[in-house]
DNA sequence: CATGAATGAGGCTTCATTCAT
DNA sequence: GATGAATGAAGCCTCATTCAT
């Protein structure tokens, strides 16, 4: 049976009572936890249902199939993230300003999260339509916020949607090597070293 | 058997034979093509020694085991960029000069290897040591550059590591979204606006 | 993944090497003994394997299913039966003579292959088109034998397909209680009513 | 637990209240439904009870076990049909006649209740002797009404039983082939041709 | 009476690896 | 050097059944 075809016959439980609700938040927990130490390949459903305290049968009730709640997982904590990065920057008018902080905001989240971000990697070879979107939602946003910048000329005019990619890659990047790899937040020299290239590559006046 | 024992135990694994070398070579390219299209989980030994054209067992008699090939292969095309781009700059002495040609060297290559490009991101969790060597040992010589252009006066001093994985997060970002997702070269455009991103960035002597 | 996909994408072995038709011969005759003994759904491929006295994994280098093997073991014996058949009753030309011949053959056919008996009744909810298609064609060799039969004034006139299915009807009854139930050969008196029954049945001169 | 232990265990079987008795019934309903389009192993509980509209635990307050609704529907349908044929048969006296109806009530009945009729051959496997008793039971009355009419002289004397199954055979195999597989009625062509067959075998005074 | 969440055994299938030829 | 049959561990998933509410 294809996925496609056992998504539709399952029940896709939503559960309503509050004992639904919990398991099925444990076996996301638990997915995060075990994709992000193993891998989404080598993670086994039985180390999810294992590391969530329930019986192999009940992810089943809450998740069509393995590929289902690694979906679900991603467009979760991509939600989480984006939530985090506009919470920590609403009210901040200078740009620069909010690039700092929603740098430092995604390096907090993936210190929380270190699974997901391992994760999304993966999600090219597990369902390569969710890695797109994920990548391109996020850059959607970002660059609407640049070219609202450009407009009030505080950087340099210029391709928003690139911009987006190259700060992105900036990021993911500097995470990947400071945060995942140290274990620990980046120096305040390396965000400022961050943040010097970035201001002067985004120019503006000054 | 853990993978280093069979690795240890292994032998005749560098023929010596003109033939043997043949069937090496179409080993690691047929893994290439596969490990790229299906990512390395979903391909099978049995795909790669089709594609091949060789036996199943033939495959041990050149590697010890899936990993080994995928490791191989890491290390193989790594070492080609590396050597691709080496070969493009030879002679350049302007800084900038270089990030432009390497960058369009880069796009050129995982043009032409799109599997390699994906395969890289998976190493995660296939073999970590892998993974990191592959960022490591490539902003190692980045750096060294920048730090070169730095004492010549050529760009803004400032921490030659952080500014490379900065560089590499970009070259990283803007090929998958511009060459693989796109599946063309990145316009002229495309590419302005990242070394002009770039050119601002690292600063410099106007 | 679908029956059909699998089937495709299966290198359906027919191995040439001598030892691989017999590991295939191997894996169908156990096939049929325990589907006749514990029936299609609940024989497991474990059953099938270990009666054969191969490992697991074997049984998918030659068939791609569950399914696959017993619609195979249903081609095969149907063939094998028909085949009896036509031996048994090559050279009479008397239609009465060669309903008994067809009969006691069918009924020797039974006892040697119990397993095959039982498991059609099955395929219809494994495989819809393969049960109706060993009935339909079973009834159309049948018909057109009655139909020559017809037309040299041996029997009645009438309409064949519908003789086909009563005196297949018949046997098939008369097998499975007095061959199956009662696990001997039926007697002859028991074969005396039924011929008696059929003779008359048929009509015919006298 | 085995099965027998479980029904013994079991209460609540009967249920008294008028509620109760309805619940049973639509379980039952679903059963065959279900039983007979998906086969006795492919229909899971989940699936009767959805189709019946009640909670999966439900099912449980009224039968021990998937065998035991599959045995219930057996016996139930197969009194039924006795019924129905005892009934459109009451008050003839001709053999031949009470052959015709009863014939033609029992295409009527599996019109009615392809369910039942798919459902009887998987039996075999999920209930031997509920299997065997089924036909057994059904010969024997069927035995009996023959052996009448020979003593009565209507047809020719013979082995009641023998002839029992001849005809039982015969109903279903034209049921199978004219009723299933046809979806409709079997036109009076076929049904005529089947009765010259069974008027001639039977005999008796013209 | 009824509910529906939870259980866990067991089935089919895949696939990296070994080995006899 | 090469072959390809064989192995068996391990994974995903289903489903009859139980049980707390």
């Amino acid at each position: 049976m294809s996925d496609i075809e056992r998504a539709q016959r399952h029940r896709s439980r939503r559960p309503v009572s509050a004992r639904g609700q919990r398991t099925r938040q444990k076996l996301l927990d638990a997915a995060e936890a075990v994709f992000g130490r193993k891998g989404y390949h080598a993670a086994s459903i039985t180390d999810i249902t294992r590391r969530a305290g329930v019986a192999q049968g009940t992810f089943y009730l809450y998740f069509p199939s393995k590929r289902a709640i690694f979906a679900e997982l991603v467009r979760e904590r991509s939600r989480a993230l984006r939530y985090a990065i506009r919470q920590a920057t609403a009210g901040l008018a200078d740009r620069l300003e909010i690039e700092r902080v929603g740098l430092l905001t995604f390096f907090d989240f993936i210190r929380k999260h270190e699974g997901i971000y391992r994760i999304v990697n993966q999600a090219e070879f597990v369902d390569r339509r969710l890695f797109q979107w994920y990548y391109r939602h996020f850059a959607k946003g970002y660059a609407a916020g640049l070219r609202a910048a450009m407009e009030s000329g505080q950087i340099d005019p210029g391709h928003s949607e690139v911009l987006a990619y190259c700060l992105m890659g900036i990021a993911d990047f500097i995470g990947m090597r400071y945060v995942l790899w140290d274990g620990s937040s980046p120096s305040s020299e390396v965000v400022e070293q961050v943040m010097a290239f970035i201001r002067k590559g985004l120019g503006g006046p000054r």
